[in-house]
DNA sequence: ATTTGTCAGATTGTCTGTCAATATGACGAG
DNA sequence: CTCGTCATATTGACAGACAATCTGACAAAT
């Protein structure tokens, strides 16, 4: 078997990636190539060659002649995000009841049962890991690599949103339920019900996550007019 | 006013994404650093940059140590393309019908009327234009930048099958009916309706482009064979 | 005191040259 | 005809350089 080790390009991209989902670089943060050539040992041309692959990516907006900056979600385009991932996500679970081997619908189930067995007070990070399993499962078994593709991109495009959501612990097993129905009608091979049930997952956690982002706004108006007072 | 001039990088993404949207650059076409350097006029470096955004947006694959090559897309991946297309462009047209104003839905009926008043035989590069300025009216009057960005991506990712349905002189007024279904959806402001028009739409020409794709196969299956026997 | 102007320093955008690792294609041996 | 071997071309990656542009600070002017 030939293997062809990963460029260090490759590599770069994904911990850049990495970075920014799990906010180690923090929205809003300047990425001059400079410093990504000093943190992650490389040359400036790989670190621009990995810019430009997460700003297609939409993870990077590039300021002309001011280098690049970890995108800025606001909450106008965290709505959009919602209504694209809703269709995405439907289309993915329909996909899946249609086309998932019985094995990978156990696999899934599997993930579940793991996510529907955690106690409250679990780690906002091993939450969203379990998630993301989950949506791993998901996107392979749907047989889709376009639709794949493009849900990670927007997964990867509000995770911090998403694991603010998740933890929520009034509403976790609210989540739970509604991936339960998206399991079940699976497991029922029933496509209108999976597509239904994964649209209305997202619809749910929009609803959370607009809430809070309006609550986030709301708080820094505040703040924003205490400092004006000092 | 203040007006930054588009980096070099830009005007190379552009040209070469136009470049391989026209089919200037044939899908499976070894995209050589150096030669496409030397085409534009610019060095290695931002080549290289441009290659990745275009791989990014899927029109560029890229082989480990061989270097980028024009995506290709195979029947199974025009399925799915289909797929995802249908969901984005519905979502795209409820958009639409939802948050358009008068005066781009004014627009849109203008630009579909230009469509339908064009005689039969017309050239596909002018049919695939109109077209385009369609689906330009329709995303920016969606009002979401993120189901814009996807389905722009994926209808360039098709570009080449798209010219060829368009174009089939039997196929063209039933195109025209189905566009003209989806304007008047959205000029009675009805979502649901533009929505279903939309992925009908879609579908259609799912159906087409699948034929001549198997029927393509079919040819140059023929014509192996006919090589294989020389 | 606020605005405007200027200037040094830092960063981006781009080019050139270099070098190791890998793939390609031709050539000759078996 | 098939299988190694080798020269050549290309990719992947680095370093250094330099003009254009942005930033921030300080000085001048209103």
């Amino acid at each position: 078997m030939r293997v062809t080790p990963q460029p260090v390009r490759r590599q770069v991209e994904e911990r850049l990636r990495e970075a920014i989902i799990t906010s180690r670089f923090m929205p809003g943060e300047h990425l001059s190539d400079r410093m990504l050539g000093d943190v992650f040992g490389v040359s400036r041309g790989v670190i621009r060659e990995a810019v430009r692959l997460l700003e297609a990516e939409g993870l990077i907006k590039v300021v002309p002649n001011r280098g690049p900056f970890v995108a800025f979600l606001s909450a106008a385009e965290a709505t959009q995000v919602y209504e694209v991932r809703a269709v995405l996500e439907a289309l993915a679970g329909q996909g899946f009841a249609e086309r998932a081997s019985t094995e990978e619908i156990a696999e899934l189930r599997e993930v579940f049962e793991e996510l529907a067995a955690t106690r409250p007070g679990t780690d906002r990070m091993v939450l969203l890991n379990l998630k993301r399993r989950f949506y791993g499962v998901m996107l392979r078994g749907c047989r889709n690599a376009y639709v794949a593709r493009m849900l990670d991109q927007l997964l990867n495009r509000n995770s911090q949103l998403r694991a603010t959501t998740l933890s929520d612990p009034k509403r976790l097993p609210q989540t739970i339920a509604e991936i339960r129905r998206i399991v079940e009608a699976i497991e029922r091979r029933d496509p209108g019900a999976a597509w239904a049930a994964c649209r209305e997952h997202v619809h749910q956690a929009a609803q959370v996550a607009l809430r809070i982002l309006n609550q986030q706004a709301r708080d820094e108006a505040a703040q924003g007019l205490e400092v004006a007072l000092d």
